[in-house]
DNA sequence: CATTGCACCGTAAACGTTTATGGAATGCAA
DNA sequence: TTGCATTCCATAAACGTTTACGGTGCAATG
């Protein structure tokens, strides 16, 4: 079914077809209707190869995806609810989406060559950005629009979305210094990650501004997970001067925390404060329920087309968002056992 | 950076060139070389759109996934570890992989029309396939080679992979059936899904193997979820001739169960069996731990890429594969509490 | 009636490849 | 020397579109 037999089987030709096909001028309005309805009829969409030689655009976004990696902007069904509401918008403007895996044993950044050599996407969004990432390098001075989720340490020369997880840390300490927390706790990811280093730097911050004094043996570098949480929870009991509140950059590890309690016979919010920076999943059947911060993953993704259609339109838009999100406040945050 | 670039850059032409690249005859060993050398230097690709346009062929799989599902076969991170496996085994074959997003709101149907007609892919596969499936009637009616996660209504026109539910049912009630239970409950998800009635019928059917008396009211239509879990096993308490064991077909419902029977005072194990089809996540914090199934996903997914490319290769190639999974028995099941 | 302008349509080139075809150069046998 | 096969390469057509360009027919205008 070409734009051939299309126009073969109306009797006319193929340009005019085409015209009638893109809104063009110089075609009479019945014969586009003509056009239109036969295009329904006999199921014609227009050759992608064919259009995109010709229009030197494919009018898709591409999403990398590193299959094999779980952290924090891939794990889960993260990104389902995120890419739907993506589809929505772009398609509002004409474009499609595509979802490129990368496979775990190949180079990100050859395969990122691949595809911008190939010409197979008029943008790309980047996932798991981590501090040192080449495929930004690489982007940087390749020609394709990108827009990456989280930040590199070029974060100043390309744009990007990520979550607004300063403002998370710095609230929920804040909130717990308010509680009469003097000596608070956090879980970051084993070091690869940007996030490790940006937790790192933020909770000191955030600590210092609130006149608490740093300790770093309360940073925990632990695996992201629920028996890291379990391990954590064990340690930090076993610490002299323990904590009393304990931020979890994963909420899955607080399973882990609430059992570990458990089996030392404390309780979570009474005895030890928990809260996480993200909540990736309802966890109904957690008493209390967890304190932590919900994303509106909608709002989120209809953001991110956006976003990348400006940079596509514009390259030198330079989009720099860090994502609020709002946290709900329950019992897994309490005043200090012994206050 | 085209051919015609890469040609002038070498002083030949673009046709010894394209030779060079695609290993055909006709090209001294030589210039070959420094043509392979060249591309690589320079970062050439075939252009997408030019190559496939001319070859008409994209050397690309497709696999649809429907956003905002979370079915049995596409929901939370069940995917990635497949399509990992997926990407391995068709780069050995020179083909891509992309991922095929289909907004909630749009057609499916609509949707697979304009990819076929588009071109993009050379095979495509199609997931949270549902018994009266549109989508498959229209597949079977193009010409694109598909193959099928689940099966439909027409499984025996198509090729499909499945999970082997029938086995993993059977195979259960038999061995709660050995441990001297009587009355053996599941649960299913709502009426729409294909899994819904094959459960249904799998179920009699095994429980009439066994000897045992069926009974309808066993079985529990109710939301696939933590919460459903826990609602499910309160009906099932509140029973007056009552189930000694539930099959779930959603191991994450185990939550909501396991804490409903220890609000009643009884304990996952002893006073109820406790099975999972499909262990989609290792929930090291149940006590007992649950007794489910685990799905080699590496090998599946190694399974799906071989047989995609068997359909692709020879149209008449037709693939029924249900796929079998190894039951790992812990003491969430146990003879029933009388014996 | 001749001329102009306009609405509409057909023609052909171009996008970047691959590949069938032909042709130049070389080597070898007669 | 001629004839012929072989090796290697250049040329050009083709894939399905879009779009610049030119052309036809008709109505309006002088």
């Amino acid at each position: 079914m070409n734009i051939k037999d299309l126009a073969q089987h109306l009797g006319i030709s193929i340009g005019t077809v085409s015209r009638a096909l893109n809104d063009k001028p110089d075609v009479n309005a019945k014969t586009r209707e003509r056009v239109l309805n036969a295009a329904v009829e006999l199921g014609y969409s227009a050759n992608a190869s064919g259009r995109s030689l010709r229009r030197g655009t494919t009018q898709t976004i591409g999403f990398m995806l590193e299959t094999g990696q779980t952290k924090l902007w891939s794990g889960d069904n993260f990104f389902m609810p995120a890419i739907d509401a993506m589809l929505a918008e772009l398609e509002r403007e004409g474009y499609d989406l595509i979802i490129l895996p990368c496979h775990s044993a190949t180079d990100p950044t050859a395969f990122l060559k691949r595809v911008i050599a190939r010409g197979t996407t008029d943008a790309i969004v980047v996932t798991t950005t981590m501090k040192n990432d080449p495929r930004i390098e690489f982007l940087l001075k390749s020609r394709l629009p990108f827009l990456t989720l989280g930040r590199s340490s070029l974060a100043d020369q390309h744009p990007w979305i990520d979550l607004d997880l300063e403002g998370y840390v710095g609230q929920t300490i804040r909130k717990l210094v308010e509680l009469g927390h003097k000596r608070i706790a956090i879980t970051v990811p084993p070091a690869l990650s940007h996030i490790t280093s940006l937790l790192r730097q933020t909770f000191k911050k955030a600590i210092a501004e609130t006149g608490l004094e740093f300790d770093p043996d309360l940073i925990f570098e632990c695996e992201v997970s629920e028996s890291g949480g379990h391990q954590v929870t064990r340690q930090l009991l076993d610490m002299p001067n323990r904590a009393t509140a304990l931020l979890l950059n994963y909420d899955l590890m607080a399973f882990g925390v609430y059992s570990a309690l458990q089996e030392a016979g404390l309780s979570p919010g009474k005895d030890l404060s928990v809260a996480a920076l993200r909540r990736s999943k309802p966890l109904p059947f957690l008493h209390p329920p967890l304190t932590a911060y919900d994303i509106d993953l909608k709002e989120l993704g209809q953001t991110i087309a956006r976003e990348v259609l400006k940079v596509l339109r514009d390259s030198s838009h330079k989009t720099k968002i860090a994502w609020p999100a709002t946290m709900t406040i329950t019992e897994s945050l309490a005043p200090p056992a012994g206050s």
